[in-house]
DNA sequence: TTGGTCCATATTGGATCCGATGCCATGACC
DNA sequence: GGTCATGGCATCGGATCCAATATGGACCAA
C-alpha cells in the first residue's frame, strides 16, 4: 500500500479531480477545462478524457456532448435522496463490521488528533479529507465490500457541497460540538463495541447537514 | 426518446458492450478486446476505451492495468449483496411512485404480452431485455430520480449472472409461475394500487434469483 | 439602438501513431 | 531433463493530430 503505485494515469487524474472537487477548486456548476487539466496535472488530454468519463458515470460531473463536463449541481430533493441511501445503506454496513483491534483504534484516534490539530490551524480542507478518511476506514471494517463501495460513491456525490458546509466556521461547532466532535463519539462507540452507539454517531450529523442543504446560505439551484 | 439520437461514440459503444454482457456474448471473466469490439462497432479504439471505463467504474467490468478489462466474476457473497440493496432500495421506489395512467398500463401489458410472445418463439434473450424494461419503467414512476438511477445500476451489475438464469429453462416455469407470470402479478398490483402487493411481486422473484444463485448449475468462482 | 448574420477562436470528439508492458515460446545453460 | 533467460508478438496506455461543434464578437442593416 505504501510507496509510489504503478498506477495508470487515468487513475491519477480521477482523484486529483474528485480532490479538487472536495477542495472546492472545482465547484458545482463549473466546467472542467480539458487542456487546462491537462496542462496542471502533466499528462495528455486523454486521460483527463477517460477520468471525466469515470466521474461522469458516477454522477459526479454531468456531460453536454460538445461542451464539456461540469460539476454536477444538486438540488435539495437529490442530496435528500443520497442522504436517504446511506440512511438505508449504512445500518448494514455497522451491523456487519467486525471491531478494530486496538492498534487499528488507535490509529484511528490519530487520524481524529490530526483532525482536530488541522481545525485549530485554520485548514478545514484537511480536517475535511481527514474526517473523510476516518469513515472510509470504519466502512472497511465491514465484509460487504459491494456496499462500501457504493456507501463510499454516495459520499463523493455530496463532496462538492460538503465543502460549502465546512467552509462555514458556524459549523463546526453546533449545539453538540459539531462536526469535530464527531469522530470522538465514533471511536467511544467503536471501543465500547455498541453498534447503537456507532449508527448514532454516523447518524447525528445527517439531520445538521441537512439543515444546512434545506436552508442553504449559498447560491441556491 | 424516439428517432436517431444524436449522441457520442462512446455512449453507443456502453450500450452496446452492455448489450452483449446482457445477451451473454461477453460472460463473466472474458476479456473485452478492444480492437476486436473498435472492429465489430465500427469505430477507434478510443470510445471503446472510454466505454470500458465506464463500466469498470460501475463495477460491470475489472481492470487490470495493462492487461485489459474483463466482465467481472460475481461471487454468491457480492452476489447476495447486491440483493440486499436492492431489497433495502426498492421499496422506497415502490412507496413513492405514482399510479400509472390507463394509457401507461396497457403500455406496459403489451411489453407483458410481447415477453410471453418471445418465450413461446424461443428467444429467452429477448423475454430477458423485456422484462428488464417492464421493471425499469415500474421503477420510472417513482420521482426519487437518484435512487432509480441506483437501482438500475444494480440491476445491471447482475446482468450477466441473469442470462445464465434465462438460459436455463426450468427457471421460466418454477412452482408459482415462475418468471413468466412475474409481470402479470406486477400489472395486477398497478391496477389495483396496491402497494403491498406490488412489493411482493417485485420481492418474489429474488428468492428463487439467489436460490439459484446459491446452488448454481454453471462453473464457480 | 437592436437584431441578425457571419466569421474567428476556443474546446471538444474521434482517429491514428508510437512506446511500454505482459505473455508465451524457444533455446541455452546448469 | 529441468529451469531460467531472452526475444518476438499481442495488446494496452498515452500523446499527438485533425475534424466537428459551439461560443463570442464584429459588422451590417433595419
Amino acid at each position: 500500500m505504501a510507496g509510489v503505485h504503478k498506477t495508470n494515469a487515468a487513475e491519477r487524474v480521477t482523484t486529483s479531480l474528485r480532490k479538487a472537487i472536495l477542495r472546492g477548486e472545482l465547484r458545482p456548476g463549473d466546467y472542467v477545462r480539458q487542456e487546462k487539466w491537462a496542462a496542471r496535472l502533466r499528462v495528455s488530454r486523454l486521460p483527463i478524457r477517460e477520468a471525466l468519463k469515470i466521474l461522469g458515470s458516477e454522477g459526479l460531473v454531468v456531460h453536454d456532448p460538445n461542451k464539456g463536463y461540469s460539476v454536477a449541481k444538486l438540488d435539495v430533493a437529490e442530496m435528500s435522496q443520497i442522504y436517504l441511501m446511506r440512511r438505508l445503506l449504512e445500518p448494514e454496513l455497522i451491523k456487519t463490521l467486525r471491531w478494530p483491534a486496538h492498534r487499528e483504534l488507535d490509529q484511528l484516534k490519530e487520524l481524529g488528533e490530526a483532525a482536530e490539530r488541522a481545525l485549530t490551524e485554520q485548514d478545514p480542507v484537511r480536517c475535511m479529507e481527514l474526517e473523510r478518511t476516518i469513515d472510509y476506514r470504519v466502512y472497511d471494517l465491514s465484509p460487504l465490500n459491494v456496499v462500501v463501495r457504493e456507501v463510499k460513491r454516495l459520499w463523493e456525490l455530496i463532496d462538492p457541497y460538503r465543502f460549502l458546509v465546512f467552509s462555514d466556521p458556524e459549523r463546526f461547532y453546533g449545539p453538540d460540538g459539531g462536526l469535530v466532535a464527531r469522530h470522538g463519539r465514533i471511536f467511544e462507540a467503536l471501543g465500547a463495541r455498541d453498534r447503537d452507539a456507532l449508527h448514532a454517531a454516523f447518524t447525528r450529523n445527517y439531520e445538521a447537514m441537512m439543515e444546512y442543504f434545506r436552508h442553504p446560505p449559498f447560491a441556491g439551484s
